[in-house]
DNA sequence: AACGTACGCAACCGCGGATCT
DNA sequence: TAGATCCGCGGTTGCGTACGT
């Protein structure tokens, strides 16, 4: 049913708040509390809307809101936190003390979406883009991890390197595992399985500390039991991002009956992503002519 | 210096669900 | 039980600023 505009948000002033009316505001929630928003414009003599005193005290005018840039696990949690709740922005606030859910929108929308997309993830269910032409992505996975490179030589901003290094090691798997399926497509006899298999103590290397892990993100942190098993929730990846707190090493480790069951579900995933390419387009001259396979191997080396 | 464009963020809007009467 | 009211959420808009030409 589509109510009628509430009577009390006619003739009402919007747009940007000015400092006496944030000082009002701020004077009445310190005498009163939170009590009616649809009252208190009345109450603490404010020609705003009850949603509007709401939005500015909640988003702005609250003592404890932290200001400033998100730092290194703010971001990190956001990405794992959207990955298992999608666009939940209050429940994600709930997890991000001092952040409200607007600010977390926003950080997402402006910065972590192009991100992933530059990492050549999907933002929206976290797998690999599949939607892409094969040499555009590897263009860009490749521009990726150079311009990570090359940025290590200019840039003082740590939190930026080490993002930008998770992207650049992102984009070495994926490519690695687009040559590898593209080589045993070219090379029948070559068991893709193991070839997989091969890759995969890398997947669970970044399974374990991709984005969320190498860092340093504390388990605790990262603890929502509530979500973390949703595998009906909308970002769901069949434990692409879920085993996150284990063994952070970047060697190769030990595989435990539970990671045998991770890893076989990563090589069905990983096999899932492979068919939806074309593989038919995959030129290797073409690849060679425009990469260089030097380039390459350096790449993922 | 002037203009156009892109970006970031605060604020608004519309809707669904919870609560009240 | 139904309608009215309120609250909170997610999507969108619009303004100010930075940057490029």
């Amino acid at each position: 049913m589509r109510r009628p505009p509430c009577c009390e948000e006619i003739g009402v002033k919007k747009g940007p708040w000015t400092p006496e009316e944030d000082k009002i505001l701020i004077e009445h929630m310190q005498k009163h509390g939170q009590g009616s928003w649809i009252q208190l414009p009345k109450l603490a003599g404010l020609n705003r809307s009850g949603k509007s005193c709401r939005l500015r005290w909640i988003n702005y005018l609250r003592p404890d809101i932290k200001r400033g840039r998100f730092d290194d696990e703010e971001q990190r949690l956001i990405i794992h936190l959207h990955s298992v709740l999608g666009n939940k922005w209050s429940t994600m606030a709930a997890h991000l003390p001092g952040r409200t859910d607007n600010e977390i929108k926003n950080y997402w929308n402006t910065h972590l979406k192009k991100k992933l997309l530059q990492m050549g993830i999907d933002p929206v269910t976290h797998q690999p883009r599949t939607d892409l032409n094969l040499f555009a992505s590897l263009r860009s996975l490749v521009l990726a991890s150079t311009n990570y490179n090359d940025s290590l030589t200019c840039s003082t901003d740590i939190n930026a390197l080490r993002l930008q290094a998770d992207a650049a090691n992102l984009a070495k798997l994926q490519l690695l595992q687009i040559l590898i399926h593209g080589l045993a497509c070219r090379y029948p006899s070559m068991d893709s399985s193991s070839a997989l298999i091969g890759t995969h103590q890398v997947n669970d290397q970044f399974d374990q500390g991709l984005v969320y892990g190498s860092m340093g993100v504390s388990q605790d942190a990262l603890s929502v039991p509530a979500v973390v098993s949703n595998s009906d929730s909308p970002g769901s990846n069949n434990g692409l991002y879920g085993n996150y707190s284990a063994n952070l090493a970047p060697s190769v480790v030990p595989v435990s009956p539970e990671n045998q069951k991770n890893i076989q579900d990563h090589i069905n995933w990983t096999e899932e992503c492979s068919s939806s390419r074309d593989w038919d387009e995959l030129n290797l001259e073409n690849l060679d002519n425009e990469l260089g396979w030097k380039d390459i191997l350096e790449l993922i080396s």
